[in-house]
DNA sequence: ACATTGCATGTGAACGTTCACAACAAAAAA
DNA sequence: TTTTTTGTTGTGAACGTTCACATGCAATGT
């Protein structure tokens, strides 16, 4: 008699009979073990499709150990932020997108967390998490992926991480995107179309990604030989009021630049709306090109030129770096993935 | 001597030795089991506490029958096809969040699928994950949530299951929102502003949703003894050439009506493109609202008022029901959550 | 021909929890 | 008081898999 309310499921060892072999030796074949014939690995693999058979993952992580479960951390208050100004999480979007496919091909799960930003609470959601789940890896994105404490934790613990979006960690995977390189790109952009005047909003000093991307654009205009004014260099947070702070300046200056890379979309959408009150046309008499290249993007009037952070991508990367090296590539390697420059129609030729 | 590569991990022997009593009464605690004396309890509580320990939750899934995961089933292709066209799926995210929170208050967790429109690819992947990870519940969203051989599936195989803005369905557990109570708020909103003259262009009819609004439409036009003017009700297909050719339409009209409800953002978005075309200027001449409201509305010109779905409230209702009622609710229960009549800055009164 | 190595397969135990049931104590009913 | 019921705690088995190790057999080396 089978245990009351619990369903029947098919077994490794169901899978053992049909095909008339031990049930390690369907293990083996579920695992790609070598060493095991290829006519039983056809015999037990038939068997295993007449049954519909399919692996529990609970008992792989009791039995094994591995859970074949990745874990992405989130960041709440982003969430919760970004929904209070009328904005979605693309992020979230983007790297369950990237990070499922890569992990299901592999048999492995993505499962999400959302983390508070704050330590210690941080520190002792991901210790639940990681105790509960016991992911075989965990992915850290912004702001987590700068929270040592976190990468500690889990050094401590033994459990690989791959962080998004942080540069400069001489630990765990790390994959980026070249800020320098996409500011470089950006900036080459605008001057191509005879832009001379060109400022640059920064991002949040908090990120390391912010000065690359001033460093690139310092390098494209003085690759350009073109004029570098400190005033065109404007600070910024990423919020929208520091982009519009920033663009108030800018367009009062006597001298106003032609053209604005500003470190975010959110910002960019500021220095659009300055634009906007003053009868600033766009991009006849400005040209703008934001960073991120969040969805909303498209809804801007008129559609932003922007720099787009290949999410999916690093999110599926991440994913196969954990799954394919799991403790072992704990160098603090670094893997650069490309941009992509996306114009659309807030860039043009330079006025006269 | 440890088994090699595994990681000792704190279990319920060692919190059920440091408390004094036995394992079985440690998993008594920590399920909230009755019959535990609040002095035991409170020993064993402290324990865990002193301990940080955290049950596992593969192992709970092996020693019971329940897994303390819920399935959120996603459609893969429209997360695509919201990428291809630089939209973000926001219903993702707002899912994420509200399922999520729900799971963990509770001990689950939440797991996501993204899975193919067509069938029979739909069933064996849901299969498969079913097999793999015994999820307690599973949460259909649109269009699977329209998929009768999915539910059938999951019928069959004894898990509960919910579904998300499915309107009609006499099986599993249905959230949704009261679409045509939203549409006549909507035109009430209008009416109330004295337009008289309120246009409506409906979604696909493959949606029961699309009807309801309708009626909501024509159920608050009615109750004002405002003319209903069948040129008014346009078709349209939630997509944004639909929404354009309706809006074209009804501007061409001799008697151009002095407010528009589009059946979600999309289409509203394609009457603000055609007004702005055409110097309709909006609010003043022209009223609009929309369904939806996904994150890029606010970045409309201008914000788009629209109704809210309330997409994170019903996946947290979702994974209530399945967490709380388990196997037993499937009764075609319908839980109808409020909508919301966001007011942005594309409707005003109606022009004299 | 014999020991040695390597490959292929099988057996028993372990993972950390819950379930089923037993045992006992205390309270309630007779 | 004795019996019955109710409440509290404990023990052994089971879940479905992988790990560690044992076994057998073929291929290789001497």
């Amino acid at each position: 008699m089978q245990r009351s309310s619990r369903k029947k499921s098919i077994t490794i060892k169901d899978v053992a009979s049909v095909a008339g072999v031990s049930y390690q030796t369907v293990s083996r074949v579920i695992n790609d073990s070598p060493n095991v014939k290829t006519a039983v690995r056809e015999k037990v693999r038939s068997a295993i499709d007449e049954l519909g058979y399919v692996p529990n993952i609970a008992a792989r992580r009791m039995g094994g150990n591995r859970s074949y479960l990745i874990l992405a951390i989130n960041d709440r208050a982003r969430t919760l932020d970004n929904w209070a100004v009328g904005r979605g999480n693309d992020w979230v979007d983007q790297m369950l997108y990237g990070g499922m496919m890569e992990s299901e091909d592999h048999g492995y799960r993505l499962v999400f967390e959302l983390v508070d930003t704050e330590q210690p609470a941080a520190s002792k959601q991901l210790a639940t998490a990681i105790s509960s789940l016991r992911p075989d890896g965990v992915i850290l994105t912004p702001p987590h992926s700068e929270n040592q404490d976190l990468a500690d934790l889990l050094d401590a613990n033994g459990t690989p991480y791959a962080r998004m979006g942080s540069i400069g960690k001489t630990d765990g995977v790390n994959i980026i995107m070249d800020d320098e390189a996409a500011a470089f790109a950006a900036t080459q952009h605008l001057l191509e179309m005879n832009h001379r005047k060109v400022a640059f909003i920064s991002g949040s000093p908090d990120y390391l990604a912010s000065s690359c991307r001033l460093d690139g654009y310092r390098a494209a205009m003085k690759q350009a030989n073109a004029e570098i004014h400190p005033a065109w260099e404007q600070p910024g947070d990423f919020s929208f009021n520091s982009g519009a702070k920033a663009a108030n300046t800018l367009f009062t200056m006597d001298d106003r630049p032609t053209a604005v890379i500003a470190s975010n979309d959110e910002m960019a959408f500021a220095v659009l709306h300055e634009a906007a009150k003053r009868d600033i046309s766009v991009p006849d008499q400005l040209s703008i090109i934001s960073f991120d290249d969040t969805p909303g993007v498209r809804f801007s009037v008129p559609p932003l030129t922007a720099i787009r952070q290949p999410i999916a991508a690093m999110a599926k990367t991440a994913a196969k770096e954990l799954i394919q090296n799991g403790a072992n590539a704990q160098t603090g390697k670094e893997i650069t993935l490309p941009f992509q420059l996306i114009v659309r129609q807030t860039t043009g030729p330079a006025p006269k």
